[in-house]
DNA sequence: GTTGAGCGTT
């Protein structure tokens, strides 16, 4: 099973691969998601992580409030999202 | 080429 992970709080230079690495040494890392915005295309220094249960939980626990490039990284369990129809 | 609270585009 996985888990949706929102991180906050991310500087403008960070990248998907520097947050996976990050995620990566407490758990399995499935998928990363930095989110830019549509309109403007400048980055929104946040993202979404999404990984095993007890990776997420120990992630979460663990990078939630510590220093990442510089900023105090902002991590916690991502609000669940409608699932869209396909009509 | 800028900016800083937050929950996403498929």
């Amino acid at each position: 099973m996985a888990k949706n992970i929102y991180v906050g709080n991310l500087p403008w230079s960070a990248t998907e691969e520097e947050v996976r690495a990050a995620f990566e040494t407490y758990g399995e890392v499935i998928s990363v998601k930095l989110i830019n915005d549509r309109e403007t295309n400048r980055p929104r220094g946040f993202g979404f992580v999404e990984m095993e249960d007890q990776g997420a939980l120990a992630a979460i626990e663990s990078l939630d409030g510590t220093d990442f490039g510089g900023r105090n990284l902002k991590v916690n369990e991502a609000r669940p999202r409608p699932e869209r129809p396909r009509w």
